[in-house]
DNA sequence: TGCCTATCGCAACTCGAAGTTGCGATGATC
DNA sequence: GATCATCGCAACTTCGAGTTGCGATAGGCA
């Protein structure tokens, strides 16, 4: 019952989980949470229905276990010597993730109704909290070169270097590019250096 | 058990169909797309679920028509004299709007699995790409006043200055405020102001 | 005021998908 | 090659989408 895999037998069975998740998976980019049958699922994964409700107590838990297990979207964080290269470096990572296959599907499928079901909500905004905290260190490098001001906050820098990006995909539905990348660096850029990221910059209004 | 308080003679025609909208959206807002019953839209509504299968043939209908009918975001265009104070209009009228309930409300819904019903996305498109057309002209008279370069393009400039609200309602979550639009406000200006959005700055890669 | 008709409420359907159960078949491992 | 967990299969129950026929009613109009 328990879907960990403490059972010591590890015939098939990973081979059954993998091949339902990925099918899942597709199907959630394919025809989204709302039209996701089980059947369809196990249609498409050459398993039984009744395998999956074995594995899965329901659909929620399926979808919930599929995303659970995809949401990992590993900026490679560079060190080009500039904070420009390395924002672009970072812009063009994070196209090349969400313009691939993989990374469509789960974008899709994160802001579909899937995102209801309890939990999902919280890994997609960890998503978005963790990746920019983590990537706020090439804004740190920029600080110690002088390039940036000391009170310049680094989340701030990384959210507003993927807005562009993600209003483009998710509001345009034109899958960004190179050049959506360039843009949104030399804004971030430009933003930055203006000091509009300055601690003491808040609050006016 | 309904709304009542129809003791005035005007046609129960219109009036049926406008509790079946309201309730539809409420429950779209409430518990998504994916788990919108009609039953519970007749029963929110104080009407029989026939009526609603006699006026929208089915769900897709139903939903198409709330949100076609709710789709319009008026952006007021400011002339306050500069670019700055018009963008900051601009930007707090968008706050405003999605900050809204009605606002909210549309907002999750477009961005549901409703959002694959045919006609859905293309009307959300044409909402992000009329509007940033529309309220273009405060880049215009900002060139015109010399704030900015005659090669600058106007909806870029729109866009950014979106996008960042946009990503703070809809991948962090937290209903964006004032602050959000001055910082929104300040980045686009920075922006435009260094001639990241000059015709003659694209293409570079 | 009182008739007339379009509209609504209601119950009783069909159909498809969620989720369940018991049993027989199968495949990995020792 | 025997064992046992896992899978396939069919036959359920439940629930919501969508349909139909008929009786009830509220608004418009004379």
């Amino acid at each position: 019952m328990p879907s960990a895999e403490g059972a010591r037998p590890v015939g098939r069975g990973p081979k059954v989980r993998a091949a339902v998740l990925d099918a899942t998976l597709a199907e959630l980019a394919e025809n989204g949470y709302a039209a996701l049958t089980i059947d369809n699922v196990a249609r498409r994964a050459g398993v039984h229905k009744t395998t999956i409700y074995r594995r899965w107590p329901d659909r929620e838990a399926l979808v919930g276990d599929v995303l659970g297990e995809h949401i990992a979207m590993e900026l490679p964080i560079a060190d080009t010597g500039s904070l420009a290269g390395d924002l672009q470096h970072l812009a063009e990572a994070f196209v090349a993730w969400v313009a691939s296959p993989p990374g469509r599907m789960i974008f899709t499928a994160i802001y579909s109704d899937a995102a209801r079901i309890p939990g999902i909500a919280e890994t997609r905004r960890e998503l978005f909290e963790y990746g920019p905290r983590r990537a706020g260190v090439v804004v740190d490098r920029a600080i110690k070169r002088g390039e940036l001001p000391a009170d310049t906050d680094p989340v701030a820098v990384i959210r507003t270097l993927i807005a562009p990006i993600y209003f483009q995909l998710s509001v345009i539905g034109d899958p960004p590019d190179k050049t959506t990348a360039t843009q949104a660096t030399q804004i971030t850029l430009a933003a930055a250096q203006s000091g509009v990221f300055r601690a003491s910059h808040r609050q006016q209004s």
